[in-house]
DNA sequence: CAAACCAATTTGGTTAACCAATTTTAAATC
DNA sequence: GATTTAAAATTGGTTAACCAAATTGGTTTG
């Protein structure tokens, strides 16, 4: 139960096996939504895989919210129907790793909406950490030190502020992998660094202003100097 | 390591105390990136938890990407620096359940970005399964049955047209919860499923002539009857 | 005949033992 | 003394045995 933006192993494979035969076992005994799956010994032993196989293929399915275990009772069906049912399996199934171009994409996306409700929801309290992780950003840059890591702080900090628990989820699972493709391909320098403190400053101002068109747009314009500058196009 | 959309469990909370231990260990021990952490039968003797329960929170690591586990060699601390791991470890454990509304919101944002780059980027076969999912769509209304599944598949169909798969992914995560919400609370009645035939058909016809703003302003037009209608505002 | 009770079974969760690949250590060799 | 080699220890992964809660079926009881 991933992204999986990471590996792609030996394990996976086998995993995903797994949810395709559970996918054919229900619609072979036409399970419908709160029916119960046999039980993960069953399951192991039809498919002749360890138990623990099977309990990681079921979390994977939890995860993405399609049946629910229950302690000493069973793992049930959730309420989305036979036929959404197969649709999502098939499309996890066939899920490929992301790759940078749609994550930072994606981020772009969400950024460019976070920045926007921060700007209309954000509390006193998010105002004074998303300050903390300005200030240890600008501390890092005036000592010329590098600051990839207190930047995307800085963003998380105004995705918390969105009051979007979605979107910051989202934000969180995305950002790691920026931040390593960011470190690899040594992108941002220290003119791009101190570009930065200015515009994050104009992005607070306007979150703190409660002004949601100048902080998207802010955000816009630190993303078009950030890409722009990293992929010199 | 999930949206966790769904239980606020006894066993979420073991998982995120020990979250929580390995971070603390992190930092008393100053391990940085590329590090290895102590072995999980070592960490599961000092925190004084079972060892598939370090597993489980090592997982959860392992999907936001913050460590790697290589089998017969231990887990390791991925590049992203002490800073952001504290950070967004932090951020993790405070994250609060997502909620319907932040659900909505998040799909209408993902949704008129991925229209429009289907629209740009479909290929002929895209473009075969989203008729596919259509024409499911269609039967189902005509035949005055519920078609909420099928909706809801036509949508996944243009996520996956939009060739990001990070996009796909966390399209995939909402939609179970959105089917189950819109089925518990009876949105969308047989007229709102009849205008959806139109509303689909435009949105499609927009992506087959690749004809990305129409797409997008169809889309608009279309969340616009549904949540209007839902939630007659 | 229905309701209450109880023991046997079934369940997901937990623990402990085991495995094979890897890493480390030290002995052997030149 | 440096290099090679082999054996011992360590590792994440796997398997099997065990646990307590929950379900089930039959029996008893009112």
């Amino acid at each position: 139960m991933k992204l999986e933006i990471y590996t792609k192993n030996e394990h996976q494979a086998v995993q995903n096996e797994i949810i395709g035969k559970i996918r054919d076992l229900i619609n072979y005994k036409n399970l419908e939504p709160g029916d119960k799956l046999p039980s993960e010994r069953m399951l192991s032993e039809k498919f002749g895989v360890s138990r623990s196989n099977v309990r990681e293929a079921i979390r994977k399915l939890e995860f993405y919210g399609l049946v629910k275990s229950m302690p000493q009772s069973g793992t049930f069906i959730e309420d989305i129907g036979v036929i959404a049912m197969n649709g999502i399996i098939e499309d996890i199934l066939r899920l490929e790793d992301p790759d940078f171009k749609s994550l930072v994409e994606t981020r772009i996306l969400l950024e460019l909406k976070t920045v926007r409700l921060a700007a209309l929801r954000r509390t006193d309290e998010d105002l004074m950490q998303m300050k903390e992780a300005l200030d240890a950003y600008n501390t890092k840059v005036l000592n010329g030190e590098d600051a990839i890591q207190e930047d995307l702080l800085f963003h998380l900090a105004i995705a918390k502020a969105s009051g979007n628990s979605t979107m910051n989820t989202l934000m969180l699972m995305i950002t790691p992998e920026i931040i390593m493709n960011f470190e690899k391909f040594h992108v941002c320098d220290k003119n791009q660094a101190m570009l930065g403190i200015e515009e994050h400053t104009e992005i607070f101002k306007a979150i703190e202003n409660q002004d949601p068109q100048k902080a998207k747009q802010k955000m816009k314009k630190h993303f078009k100097s950030l890409y722009q500058y990293c992929y010199n196009t």
